[in-house]
DNA sequence: AACAAGACCTGCATGC
DNA sequence: TGCATGCAGGTCTTGT
């Protein structure tokens, strides 16, 4: 499911249906997920408010009224659950936050590659997952600049470089893929390679794939997005991801057809004649 | 230091 | 039907 739009999109879902409730009983079924739910996980949490959220690259932040935030990743098939409390454990849901009203939050996560951990609010930027993130592509400080300064010297490909979360934040497998196909950029570009216009270019098609992407409530695959169980719909305005043989909209009668390519070990799509 | 490959885990679609 | 295979929105670790 996660990709910062999916991520935003289950941020502000959370924001809306939690914000100012008191977590009241924390269940943790199963804590081995990537990494160990911490212990005190329930101690910390019972009784505390919620008093906002942020999200970080594909980390979404719950801030307690005890000044401690609970540190959240999705994964690969995480998902939130948010129902009215006499509601059956679903198969992989993990752990359960009742809120003093009658609010059940259920984390569930097939594959396990989710997280959750806890951090106090005031060092959540030190946190080792969260440290060495890379800027914000939707902050107005993103630009050219910034970006062209993180791909100087490397001799990957862009594909690759794009999806290191140091370079930039939030982007996964999906949204390279259209941001470049935006941003006119073949995926087998050096990284290095981009700079000047490039970059100007590259800037744009990220920002424009994720605001997009935002606006349609991100993509849903299996999964659904929301914790309210609404669906995203962006999988529907994908222009070359899972698109394979199809003619790019932008050579129609002309196109070689959308191509899909391996790059370390995962897919990339895109048009090799509109795509340098 | 940077990079590619392997590992982690489960479910699902495909093909024999 | 049953089974094997490969693939999936991520990222951490290992080895070159």
């Amino acid at each position: 499911m996660p990709e910062l739009p999916e991520v935003e999109t289950v941020m502000r879902g959370l924001t809306s249906a939690l914000l100012g409730h008191v977590i009241e009983r924390v269940t943790v079924v199963r804590r081995d997920l990537r990494r160990p739910i911490p212990p005190t996980l329930a101690a910390q949490l019972e009784g505390q408010r919620i008093d906002g959220f942020r999200r970080r690259g594909k980390y979404i932040l719950m801030r307690f009224s005890s000044e401690m935030s609970l540190l959240i990743h999705l994964g690969m098939s995480g998902r939130i659950r948010i129902g009215s409390s006499p509601i059956m454990l679903e198969p992989h849901e993990h752990v359960v936050f009742q809120t003093a009203d009658g609010l059940r939050v259920g984390f569930i996560d097939p594959r396990r590659f989710g997280l959750l951990d806890l951090v106090p609010t005031l060092q959540e930027k030190r946190h080792v997952l969260l440290r060495d993130l890379g800027p914000e592509p939707l902050e107005p400080d993103f630009n050219a600049q910034v970006l062209g300064a993180r791909l100087v010297g490397r001799r990957t490909t862009i594909k690759a470089a794009l999806l290191d979360q140091r370079v930039v934040a939030g982007l996964g497998n999906i949204y390279v893929s259209e941001a470049l196909f935006r941003a006119r950029l073949s995926p087998r570009r050096i990284a290095a390679s981009v700079a000047g216009p490039r970059a100007e270019r590259l800037v744009d098609g990220i920002r424009t794939t994720l605001k997009d992407a935002i606006a349609a409530g991100g993509s849903s695959l299996r999964d659904y997005v929301q914790p309210n169980g609404a669906l995203g719909y962006f999988q529907n305005a994908w222009k070359v991801y899972g698109r394979e043989g199809e003619p790019c909209e932008r050579c129609q009668p002309g196109c070689r057809g959308i191509r899909c390519i391996a790059q370390n070990g995962r897919s990339s799509f895109y048009c090799s004649r509109t795509q340098r």
